[in-house]
DNA sequence: AATGAATGAGGATTCATTCAT
DNA sequence: CATGAATGAATCCTCATTCAT
């Protein structure tokens, strides 16, 4: 009776468990894990609430589904070599622009999972070991490699980047919406200004590139 | 017939409902304002779930409270004349000290509406305008006086540094929740050299003072 | 300590008791016994929640002491002798005279009492025994003594008198409202022509008075 | 994917719905719409609470239902085509069935409408409009056909009518309770006696068919 | 596999009643 | 005695989850 699983089994399957997730990082960012019902998710997922719960066992399984898919791509998008320029400059720029892709092109999930993991003990430790640490240390790592002797520990440096984009990016939500593609350059070279030359020196060495 | 209501009375209201009030922003900030509910509020504030109704007349009438609480705040802890430093960057690091009082002061309230705005239209519009936007004009005016030509706008400045504390309050709060009084000097003479330097002379000029 | 009771005391007493009677009778007419709230008559009595249970037990108590309140104003209207003319005529229309005048005097009590005594047993029984069927019994004995052998039972008769009026008062709070003694004669001509000429004659014989 | 929805599917949920409504109506008539729980209506229509609000979007709906049902009835009962006779007794006779079957068939129903209606102004207006001048316009026009010159106009005779069975049905629920088919034709036929000859002519003309 | 009807535990809120002041 | 704050049981309603089809 039982059919073999075929491949073509499989993409459906994920195809169809895509859908949800899709439909699901909708609703949860416009209204906060509780907020949102399965219904509105199987709503916009466009099927049965019943169809949600064969793909996720419960609601939350869907968060933590999120995570995982979060984790996934920090990964991904850190991990592959960053192009080493020899000057500091150019390294922290790196890292800013690093920073501003992911975050611009993962903007809903990063701010779901940023609040609802707080509620979420279980999700709280793995956001921070495998997200957030796991950008922190790279980063830390880059910085060490270009200014090994800085008395600012390069892990602070690494904070203070990571700090400016996250706060960045929320007051940014309140302002308009969503980041876009086209800002993140004048952001970064914002950024890399005042990083760069300090506020000090901001009325001489300004945009030099 | 009917008792006046004697400046007692008063007092005993204001206690009672700044009861409920903690008692919610406890909740609240451990399980999100659609994760929490009334009866774990009332068991916390020690009263009965219908005293809560008396004291606010819903749920989210509570949230609104704690939202005008920290307008209060905010307009207090800013709005007394910043002791004018004469050089940028005492009075840079006059803003960041200021900044970082209130989210240590805050922290919980900040925590829950930072979140909870983001679901709830009326709220959303009061927190930009009367929060961060009233420390934003007070930042960048302060900044313009001491720096008035800088050609990165006073306004981008003072962004960034809200940003910058809004981003490391969250980042702090993975790695371990309360802030401590303790750290404010650290974090801010750290988060001042890289501002005041620049991440470029790192190795000459730190920790001059 | 305790004070002797004063017929002060009781004067007062009445009065209070009145007070909230009045607030009520007022509510109930508007929400229905069971979509009123002690609050709100207590705010139209201008007393304090707790003091309506000084003077009623329970709320359930103030409808049954309405119903006694009907109880003896049902008794006062219609035991004084009725004038008996000597024709039928005269007898009907003083029977429907006092049906409408009790009815516009205790209209709002009797519209509270019709409602409610359905769904309580107790007071049911009382509304009958005590109101409806007095009355039933009153008019038929009138009607008994002028019309001794008519073939339709002078209590059907009574009970067709008492149908209509109570008809009537409903379908008209449906019109418009209150109703207005002024149309008191209108009201009780136009019945007295259709019960006493029958509709068969309507063409030749109306108004003849 | 989504399964169309069968005729089967169709009869089924009204099958649900009905025996929702049924419960709803004996409960309702026995404790009045703010009396009663949607728990009760739940175990007396034998489904969960919850499956009720499937069926209806808020108790208050469930009301509202019964309502557009009555109108129906009353359409139905009312608009068929009446056997003219042509003498204006066994018109009003016919008249005076159709309002009695009407109550009789409908009991329950009108009992709970009849008086929750004064306590939500929406419905009020339907119900008056829909139902009682409906029917007061039909009686009317037939009444206008066979007695057209009379001095009481015939929405007046219609009125009372309409008036006489309301008060009957209401003076018959303190009595006994149900009304059955079998003094149907007592009622009518007394209630004839009285309209088509009058009092005054009691003791002569009665019982003459 | 997919559906969506049914469930019932649990949530916010109301309200009659009590009781300390 | 009068007050009105406090109570908590009970209400209407929602929603994640289950399950027959």
């Amino acid at each position: 009776m039982a059919r073999k699983k075929t491949r073509r089994d499989e993409v459906l399957y994920e195809k169809r468990k895509n859908q949800i997730l899709e439909a699901a990082i909708e609703v949860f960012s416009k209204k906060s894990f509780e907020g949102s019902t399965t219904k509105e998710i199987a709503k916009k997922a466009k099927v049965s609430e019943g169809t949600i719960f064969r793909y996720f066992k419960t609601k939350k399984e869907i968060l933590i589904y999120m995570l995982n898919i979060l984790v996934e791509k920090a990964l991904f998008d850190f991990v592959e070599q960053i192009e080493n320029g020899s000057e500091v400059r150019d390294v922290i720029k790196n890292l800013l622009k690093r920073h501003y892709m992911f975050i611009v092109n993962n903007q809903e999930l990063i701010k779901i999972l940023l609040f609802e993991v707080q509620f979420h003990k279980e999700l709280k430790t793995r956001f921070y070991d495998d997200i957030l640490n796991k950008i922190l240390e790279f980063s830390s790592n880059v910085i060490e490699e270009v200014a090994p002797n800085s008395s600012i520990p390069s892990r602070t440096i690494a904070e203070t980047l990571m700090g400016i984009f996250i706060g960045l990016t929320l007051v940014n939500t309140f302002k308009g919406g969503d980041l876009e593609d086209l800002e993140t350059e004048k952001i970064v070279s914002d950024t890399m200004n005042i990083l760069n030359y300090g506020i000090k020196n901001l009325n001489q060495e300004l945009h030099p590139e």
